[in-house]
DNA sequence: CGTTCAGTTGACTAAGGTCAATTCCCGTGG
DNA sequence: CCACGGGAATTGACCTTAGTCAACTGAACG
């Protein structure tokens, strides 16, 4: 929990009081490795803070799962084109190792913005910097070559090419495992 | 302005004097074609409506000016990745024809939140919209091919074809020029 | 040890990129 | 009304790169 209630502290002052509040309104739960946060289908009701661990978003698409995007520890993971409007989501989130994840729902999210000072901007922040992430997975898209997406990669979560399989690796790059690992091989040469 | 009011009316039930104010608050612009409503650099302080007219997306990157997403009448246009934070934008939103719009900036959002019963959700609608859209644009890069996504396209803006140079088509779809062509050539077999 | 599965590698195929020539379209001016 | 010019689109020849398939290596685990 310190962890959620430091990252919050980096944004908005909060009293003590809040920090009652807000351990009271986001609810503990661990998730064993390759259990689901949100599987498509489902509607996102919670935003969830990750403790401790890591999870991946894919999608599904006939047999295949590409996988699209990485959330770790310190980061807010929910899937707002679900939770916003509240209809079925067409992603899902898997942990990749044990996690511990801190959530809040709907409900709670309006206490917090109704008890704490500056909470919306929190909210506000914390959505902002999805839209961001989501905009340069974009643009990096239609802009980076294979080799240049595995080098941002490897810049963007430099400790986790260790815990992340290069199969998902592979696919958040955007291409089949033999790429990736010529990909590397060639890295390594230079 | 009639369609900026009715798109509004299709979402929430507004009052005459609703509606005066929204015409207060929104300031027409128009726009030639091939004249800039962003670029990158600027901080983007409006978020506006397409009364007429169409405008594409890009990013500068080098030389290439990869376009990733198109708007037409009836849409809301922002890049919300600099709105919201009011940083500096890294993309460009250019008008593709005549274009006349009404945006409305920050201030006035404010005002009309403030005041229309409802604003707010009209607001999130709006920026639901447009997140749904990135996301199935991301999603549709990692699971279909140049040629379904043209597919797609064809879809999602069946009257644009005719209104859209093929070089930009290209670049939403991923491909270069003659790669697009021969796409349409297979299509066309079949 | 052997089993299993991720990762690598090699041979081959498929698909898009590049470059340049050609055709098409359309607007302009003779 | 026709001829010309210029940019867009298409096409062909060739190149580059990722995909496919299968074999092999290597590390983890019982």
């Amino acid at each position: 929990m310190d962890s959620l209630i430091q990252t919050i502290k980096d944004q908005i002052s909060i009293s003590e009081e809040d920090i009652l509040l807000i351990k009271s309104l986001f609810r503990k739960k661990e998730l064993k490795k390759g259990e689901h946060l949100l599987s498509a289908g489902e509607t996102c009701r919670y935003i969830v803070f990750i403790e401790q661990g890591l999870v991946r978003y894919y999608t599904n698409n006939d047999d295949a799962e590409p996988t699209y995007y990485f959330s770790k520890e310190g980061e807010f993971v929910c899937d707002y084109s679900s939770f916003l409007p509240q209809i079925p989501s067409t992603t899902n989130i898997q942990a990749l190792e044990d996690t511990i994840v801190y959530r809040i729902s709907k409900d709670g999210i309006q206490k917090f913005y109704d008890a704490v000072r500056n909470g919306e901007r929190f909210g506000r922040k914390v959505i902002e910097q999805v839209f961001v992430n989501v905009l340069n997975q974009i643009i990096s898209q239609y802009t980076d070559s294979p080799h240049n997406r595995y080098r941002k990669f490897l810049l963007d979560f430099p400790e986790l090419v260790q815990r992340i399989p290069q199969y998902y690796i592979a696919a958040y790059v955007g291409v089949k495992p033999p790429s990736l690992s010529r990909i590397r091989k060639r890295l390594k040469l230079l």
